[in-house]
DNA sequence: AAATAATATTACAATATACTAATAATAAAA
DNA sequence: TTTTATTATTAGTATATTGTAATATTATTT
């Protein structure tokens, strides 16, 4: 049971372990209002369908909600707090840089 | 650049993308102090050798870091906002909970 | 009822991650 | 200076994730 939760969590952070879906998720936090997919492949400019499995993998973790509105669904972030994990990870990778080792470990891995 | 943030978010994320890894995390967290490999070992039930790869990848973001004494090697959560994410998790996965979603989704995955 | 628009799903090849087993590296003790 | 203890690394196979292309679904026009 215990154990089922740690499950959970590391689901929930592989749902965020992609850049595409990083950038998701700021997009949709950006606006307080409900953002269309429409919207999201002009903005990230991304192929349809692969957003689209992106977006089925952040829904799946119930990270985000949908909502249909004639021909186009809308997204939103569902939970406050998947924003303040954001701004947390921001705040360490800038501690990071000012280490100055961010960036650099960065650009030797990819 | 901007860009290249995106990635490191990503990668932040992914490297608390398995049950393993959430785990060490939340030994190291209960100890104030640093933990030694040889404890993570024995508390975790895991190979030494797997442990070992786990470790270095937390190393390789920086979420922790390790200090050699005498033959054994020290670990720590090097920011605690990491432990503030993982809490942020929780308040989350304890909400998913209350709406009777979160587990059955869960078993139904694994 | 077609045709169109917006989004989702499926199939599959390419790439990345994971675990086990074996080996290496490092420091301490004998 | 061999052994021993602790941790790290490497190699190789198994599994999971990814992106593209093709197809399906759903709601709206015409």
């Amino acid at each position: 049971m215990e154990e089922q939760i740690v499950f959970m969590k590391s689901d929930f952070f592989k749902a965020l372990a992609h850049p595409t879906r990083v950038r998701i998720i700021e997009r949709l936090a950006k606006n307080d209002e409900q953002v269309c997919v429409c919207e999201l492949i002009e903005d990230l400019g991304v192929e349809q369908s692969n957003l689209s499995q992106h977006l089925s993998i952040l829904r799946k973790q119930q990270i985000i909600t949908s909502t249909k509105v004639g021909l186009k669904v809308m997204y939103r972030v569902k939970y406050p707090e998947v924003l303040t994990i954001l701004k947390n990870v921001q705040k360490i990778l800038a501690q990071q840089f000012q280490e100055g080792e961010a960036l650099m470990r960065h650009l030797n891995d990819h």
